[in-house]
Parts: C-alpha cells; structure tokens; sequence
RNA sequence: GGGCGCUUGGCUCAGUUGGUUAGAGCGCAGCCUUCACACGGCUGAGGUCGGAGGUUCGAGUCCUCUAGCGCCCA
C-alpha cells in the first residue's frame, strides 16, 4: 500500500506547492534537514511524522505548504569518509583539476598515501559520496509518506546554498556584522580546526593542582596552585580576589616566575576563586577561558606557548629570563601538552619550586563535541559574526515566536544571555562552503587582512582557492602584489542558518518571487539539542539579514528512548533502523506510534504501540467495508446494488446534512462528531496533534462498538427504507468526517478508503466543518449507550454471545433519561435482541436484565 | 552550582481555567466466532495521583518545602 500511495501521490502532484498562492494562504516549513551520513533512524520518523501531520492538517485547511525537504551533508561527517573512501586527502591550496580521478573507491589498500585534490575536486567527491544515502533516505521519507513537495528538495552544499551563504556572507561584510579578528580561539589539535562556542562540552577529567612557588621580590613566596604547571612559561600574571586578605599587600607588586624568571604583576580580579587552591592563580595565555577573561580584562601580554598541532612552539616567548628561554627551547619545545606537563614538573621538582606531590582531583574540560581531547586556546586570525551585540534584541526576537511547548523558550534565552563571545565562523576544514574573500599581497608578501577582496554577487559561488578576485589574473596568485585566498570554509550552522533562505529562494531569480511568498514562515521544527545551534544560528542570520524573526511557530520534538531509557543514538549502538520497522507494521502504524508522542516530550520505543496502530488502521478498512458494502445500500427492491452504485449511494449520503428527519439517535452521533471535529480543530491549531489523534481514536472506536452496533438493523433496512436512510446518511458523514480526522496521522489507510467512494486524494479533501454536522445535545446517544452496556454486561457474566435473546429489559430512571431511550427503543432492541423493553420512572438509574430460560 | 522538565494502576500515558464515585491503551483474567472486523469483539479486576505541609467549602490540578529521575547551562 504505501509505494502504491507514494507513486500516485507524486504522479498526480498531491503534495506540489502552489507558487501562485498569496503568503496569507501559504503555510511555510523551514524543514531540518537530516544530516545524510549513515542512515536515518526511528528518531527521525518521529519527529518528521510530527511535522508531517501538521502539514497535512494545515494542506486541508486550504493552505498551499511550502514543505520541502533538504539533505545536510555539508560537514566533518561526510568529509572523513571522503578520504577514507576515496583515498585523498583536501589541500585547498591546489587548483581545481577537471580531469582527476581518486585513487580508490572504497578505500585505500594499505600502504598507499592519500593523494592530494584541490577542494572542489574534494567537494565533488563528496557529493558522490553522500548522492547514494540521499536517495536512500528519500525512498525512506516516500515510504512513510511525508508529504513533501520534492521538486524542491535542496542540499547544505549544493550550489543553491553556496550561493546563498556567500551572499548572506558579504552582506554581513559589508555592513559590519562579519570581521576578522586575531584572537584566542578554542583549537581542536587532532581536528586542527577552530571550534565555537555552540559546539563545546564540558567534560570531567581527571586533573591534579600542582602548587608553585613564585618569587615576590620582597622576599618569601607565594604559592600559586594550577592544574597545569606545562603552561608556566606562557604566565602572563598572578591573579588573587580583590577581597582576599591574605594577598592585599602583594596587589600591585611583581613576582618572578619559577623555572623561567618571568617577572609578573600580581593582580586583582573577582573571578579568581579564594577557597580554590592556595586562592591565587596563575593567567596563562592561555590555559582555558578564564584566562582569555583575564587577559582581556586586566590587559594582559599574549605569552602562547601551545601550537595549533598541541605541542609546545619551538621558540621561547618574550620575557622570559635568558636562563628560562634556554631552559625552555632545551626542555619542553616540541614536546606534546601531555609531555610538556610530565617534564615540568620533574623540573619544579629538582628546582624546589613545587611543593609537595600532585593532588590528584576531578575537573570539567572543555572539549570539542566531537573531540576526544581537551581543546586548547590559540591565537589566530578568524571569521566571526556578531552576536554579543545583538543579545538584547534576540532574546525579544524570541518572545515573538510561539514555542510548542512554551518552556522550551527557556533554553534558548539562557544561552542567548549566556554568550560571552561573537560567533566564530571559520573552520580550518574542506568540506564547506569557502569564505568567498581573497587577500591583497603587498610587495613584501605579506597579506592585508583588513582589506579582504570579495566578489561580485553575480558570480557567485566563488572558491577562491581557484576562482580570481575582480581585477586580478590567476598568475598574481600568492606573488608578492597580487593575492592570496582565505583558505577556511565556514561553520556548517553558518550554512544551515540559511535554511529558510536556501530553501525559498532568497534572491535568487529563478525562483520567481516565491521568497515574499514563504519568508518568514510559519513552522521550524527541530529537537531540543540543536536549540543552541541551530535555532539560534537560524535567529541571529534572519535578524541581521531581514531584521525579523524567521518563524512565527517553532515545535520542538523530543528524543526516542530505547526501553532502559537511554536516549538512542548512534554512538551508544542502540539504534532501531526504520525500514524494517516500516515494512513489519505498515507505515500507518509507525506513524500512528509517532503521532502519540506529545509535542516536546520523549518518547519511549515501543513496537507495542506500532500493533495497536496498525490495529486501529485495519479497523478502519473493516469498518468503511461495512459502511460502503453494497448490503447497506440496497433500495426498495431488495437486491444490493453493484459496488460502485453503493459507493456512489454512500457518497451523495455523505454530502448531504443531517435534516430533521433523521433519528433523534442520528441527530445525536452527528453532534458528538461535531464536538469531536471542535476539538481536533482547536488542538491542532495549538499544534497539538496527539491530542487530535487520541481524541479522534477514542470516539472511532465508541462508534464502532455502539453506534454501529446499535443502528446495523435499522442501517440494512429491515425497519423499512424510510428510516434506514437517515442512519446511512449519518453512516456516510461520519465515515467520511472520520478519514479526514485521520488523514494527517494515517495518510495511506485514509487514502485507500477515500478512493473506494470519493473523488481525488483525502488529503486535499477540505477539513472537516464543526458546523456542517448540526448542533444538539447527545443525550438520546449516551443514554441508548449506557444501556447497551448494561446489557452487554449481563450477557457476558451469563457467559453468552451478544446476539443471544434478552427476555426482558427493564429500565428505571429519571423521566428525561427515559424519554432519550424512548427515542431509541427500536435501535436497542434490535441490536441486544430484546424481546421486552420496559421503561419505569425512578430517581436511580438502573437497569435490570432478564435473559430468560437457558 | 543555576535553569527547565518529569514523577498518576504491572507498563506507556491523558487528566484543559481546582468541583460529583481519578480516565485511556497495552498487559492480565473471564467470556463470545457465519451476517465490517479473530491481524477480532465484549466484560472485568487493578491506582488516591513521589513525600510533607499549606491555601480553599473542595486539589492529581494552586503555593511552600523535600526526594528521585532526566535534560540544558556553568
């Protein structure tokens, strides 16, 4: 059923985007686009299925959905399997070679090097290597019946996005908001690129202060602990807390460094922490963030001993004594952190100039997210864009948007409020949109960095490592007068951000004016973790380009839990694979399992829940085949008609309204219906699905047992045609209401029953109307419902069928009460086979069942 | 250390602005098979809502404190 579905829907363009439609009857996704290295896993079919059926709703409010979907493979991920893959490795000082073929497909045999490719080569093999996954993701996407529109299906490095990043780049440029800046960043060694603040954790390690002791020039010591003694010879100053009576006097004064005879200030800062340690701290530059803090703060010298491969720099830095540079370049040059750490203290030691052992203790690092050792903080010249600026308005950008659910907003506005740098934007990496900048070489050779080159707009994309600036010819390229190329790419978020942008087709003429038809829009769905990235990024980019937020709803999806309760992922092996799951329960019911999950929370897997989806989309199909079955349709003559004329008999019922006519009992189911409709409405407007769903589940399955059960006879036509046709009729509008309430969650069960009697797809069928349905109380429906109960009960502790014979019934109740089961009698006797219905006033209600002799 | 969320029958969860005997599904038990459905149906047992205190005529539902779990940020 589903590839069935899927290819029809996609020949007949079920799910196509109107370009025509004004924005105020557009609904716009700012889709997340799946990171296409690997495979998808239930994760994702949970919250996409979440996205997908408000989507759906708001396609049959009316709405033309702008829902595209986009493929991340922009990224660390994809570029590491490109080299192992293909066997090369990215020097983006190469020019691009149109005729070069890689040395492997599949990796390389032992022994052999990687072979070195331009970055536009290396980007293209990329692009080879993810174009598999992503139709293997697609297919998945089809399968489960996301309604995307895929003509317009974009990738995070596709040409479109380059474009679009390098533009939004420029802008940034031109009006300030991007600079370079030499400036200690956070390094990753063995990734030997620059990491922002969005992607750092903190993670304990083992660590042990080491107390030195430093030489005030005054006489005596003064001990400084630090966890790491390796960074000595990089001390710029002795911090102490300006309130810390021990210290007092020696603020202001200098001290004289152990090993290396540095003379520091000793200085005052509220950050440094009294009860830690001996209470004063020795300022690296640098050690970790704090230092980077003070070095700004109290206006420090740069002393960087630590290279961008995490050893020690060859040369000693200024101001050591002439004794500690010699001690250095002998000792510790060259050596790894870990080493360098090793040695010094064997130094101290043998100085006197440590005190005691080592004192072992557990700390938070920061690391790399994807790192696997603790990130150093070297000086280098970056990318960034303003954030820090911007705080104040970002967080009232925040506000403006509506999050499902409202606490999630919290996230976002602790991390704003929580920034303490601008956003770092340049990786030393391949696989990435290039920063489109080049530099002026003076005659000396030396690059002018504050006087970067750019583009036009037209010509974008530009790689810059084979592109030439305006005005130059490619032989002036890294020669003294000419001009050499920004060799970073940019921040995968730096792309991503731009996903709205990318998507609808922000500046870009071939999209016609479908941008003002799209921006801002409507929904950002994503998960909770990526709120600090991603969200954010998004923020800051529709801020400083647009000036607004770029969504008015954002819906935050939770996390798939394995049955320990362990979040799934990759790395902790615990995965489910989606196809599979797909293929064993039927996509309905996957998407059934997902579509209970409430907005934000997570989600437990349980393959439980998928049978009952699947349970309930069979009832479904069995239920309509009793609605549609040609037995129910049959005229005054008696023979049932053929299946289409039923269809087509059940079809004209469903679209007529319930008339005064009908049975009080009809009356009734109709306005329950349209309560129900009511609710669905409400709960999905508040993006609320699994609300909609359970409600919509609950009164099926109570029509099932008790309205259907209760009108069948009188439905046939054995009380004769007059009456049978006002149940069909409410027969037909329920049955029809119901697979428009189910659409957006079971998309291929709905489908399937539509076609049996209705014209095109359900799932442009219009949403169902409260109001179409009539007004009325419920009570004759409840009351015939109590008693069929009551009935049933009896039978069934008599441990008899249901269709055996009830002698007598007798009901006592309050005279209203009566009086709806009097409207109802007929109903009641034929579906319970009562011979006798006895109705008695009472102040209880009560019901007394006799099934006579057995 | 700060923030957020969760804690309701064996399991997974609903309980909307506080209001009569706390709901559902799964699981469990019993029963029922031609007439939409055994990839089924009906019926039933089972909780006093993490703990303590408070507000109120009345609290799972509001307030305070507290415990456990999870996540985010330091």
């Amino acid at each position: 059923m589903e590839s069935t579905w899927a290819k029809r829907w996609a020949d007949a363009g079920t799910y196509h985007f109107d370009s025509t439609a004004p924005r105020e009857r557009v609904y716009s996704i700012d889709t997340p686009p799946p990171t296409v290295s690997g495979s998808l896993h239930i994760g994702h079919v949970f919250s996409y299925t979440h996205t997908d059926c408000i989507a759906r709703y708001k396609r049959m409010r009316g709405y033309s959905i702008w829902y595209p979907m986009g493929w991340d493979d922009n990224g660390l991920p994809t570029e590491r399997r490109a080299q192992n893959y293909y066997g090369v490795r990215c020097d983006p000082t190469l020019p691009y070679d149109p005729a070069f073929v890689p040395p492997a497909e599949g990796g390389l045999a032992k022994g052999h090097q990687p072979v070195p490719v331009s970055r536009p080569n290396f980007v293209a093999l990329c692009g080879r290597l993810t174009a598999e996954d992503e139709r293997a993701f697609e297919d998945i996407w089809r399968f489960l019946g996301l309604s995307v529109d895929w003509r317009h299906l974009y990738t995070t490095i596709g040409e479109r996005s380059r474009r679009a990043s390098q533009r939004a780049f420029l802008r940034l440029l031109a009006r300030g908001e991007a600079y370079t800046a030499e400036a200690p960043t956070l390094w990753d060694v063995d990734f030997r690129t620059a990491v922002a603040q969005a992607e750092l954790v903190d993670r304990d390690r083992p660590g042990a202060y080491h107390t030195l002791a430093f030489h005030p020039a005054a006489g005596g010591d003064l001990l400084v602990d630090t966890t790491r003694p390796e960074l000595l010879a990089a001390c710029v100053a002795v911090v102490v807390h300006p309130a810390d009576p021990r210290y007092q006097p020696l603020v202001g004064s200098s001290v004289t460094t152990p090993l290396f005879g540095a003379v520091v200030p000793v200085v005052a800062h509220p950050l440094a922490q009294p009860d830690k340690g001996t209470g004063a701290a020795m300022v690296c530059t640098f050690g970790d963030l704090t230092d980077v803090t003070w070095w700004r703060e109290l206006d420090l010298p740069v002393r960087a001993i630590v290279g961008r491969d995490g050893r020690l720099v060859a040369s000693a830095p200024e101001g050591l004594s002439p004794a500690g540079r010699e001690l250095y370049a002998r000792e510790l040059a060259g050596l790894t952190v870990a080493a360098a750490q090793r040695r010094a203290v064997e130094l101290l030691q043998a100085s006197g100039e440590m005190r005691g052992e080592p004192r072992p203790i557990t700390h938070p690092v920061k690391y790399y997210e994807r790192g696997e050792r603790p990130l150093e903080i070297v000086t280098s010249r970056q990318w960034w864009i303003r954030t820090l600026a911007h705080k104040d308005k970002l967080i009232e950008l925040g506000r403006q948007v509506r999050w499902h659910p409202p606490f999630m907003r919290a996230r976002y506005e602790d991390w704003v409020q929580g920034l303490t740098s601008d956003w770092l934007v340049s990786r030393q990496r391949f696989f990435g949109v290039p920063f489109p900048v080049w530099y002026p070489l003076g005659t000396d050779g030396q690059p002018d960095y504050d006087h970067p080159l750019v583009p036009e707009e037209d010509a974008l994309p530009v790689d810059p490592s084979t592109d030439v600036p305006p005005g130059f010819s490619p032989a002036q390229r890294d020669v003294p007068g000419g001009f050499t190329a920004e060799t970073d790419v940019m921040d995968t978020w730096a792309t991503s951000s731009l996903t709205p942008q990318i998507a609808g087709g922000w500046e870009d003429p071939s999209c016609g004016d479908r941008w003002s038809r799209v921006f801002p829009m409507d929904l950002r769905p994503q998960a909770h973790d990526i709120i600090r990235t991603w969200l954010f990024a998004t923020m800051v980019r529709s801020y400083l380009e647009h000036g607004c937020a770029p969504w008015s709803d954002v819906a935050i999806s939770g996390w798939i839990l394995d049955p320990d309760r362990k979040k799934m992922s990759k790395s902790v092996g615990n995965v489910v694979t989606p196809r599979a799951l797909l293929e064993q329960h039927g996509s309905d019911a996957v998407r059934y399992w997902a579509a209970c999950g409430r907005p934000g929370a997570d989600t437990v897997f349980d393959d439980g829940q998928m049978r009952v989806g699947r349970r309930l989309a069979l009832k479904i199909l069995n239920a309509s085949k009793f609605v549609l079955g040609p037995k129910l349709w049959s005229g005054p003559d008696g023979p049932a008609p053929s299946p289409a004329e039923a269809a087509a008999r059940a079809a004209a019922a469903a679209s007529s309204r319930p008339g005064q006519a009908a049975e009080a009992v009809d009356r009734a189911l109709l306005a329950s219906l349209s309560r129900l409709v009511s609710e669905c409405t409400r709960a999905f407007e508040d993006y609320d699905y699994s609300r909609a769903l359970e409600r919509t589940e609950a009164w099926f399955w109570d029509f099932c047992d008790n309205y259907l059960e209760l009108t069948k006879t009188r439905a046939y036509g054995e009380l004769g045609l007059a009456r049978a046709e006002p149940a069909r009729a409410a027969l037909a509008v329920s049955l029809s209401t119901l697979l428009r309430l189910f659409a957006p969650f079971l998309p291929f069960v709905t489908e399937e029953v539509w076609s049996w009697w209705q014209e095109g797809s359900v799932h442009r069928a219009p949403w169902p109307e409260a109001s179409d349905l009539g007004a009325g109380g419920t009570s004759v429906y409840l009351a015939a419902v109590e008693l069929l109960g009551a009935v049933r009960r009896a039978k069934s502790e008599a441990k008899v069928g249901p269709r055996a014979p009830a002698k007598r019934v007798v009901a006592r109740g309050p005279a209203d009460w009566l009086g709806a089961l009097r409207l109802v009698q007929d109903d009641l006797r034929a579906a319970q086979n009562i011979a006798e219905l006895v109705l008695e006033p009472a102040d209880q209600t009560a019901v007394e069942v006799d099934l006579g002799p057995r």
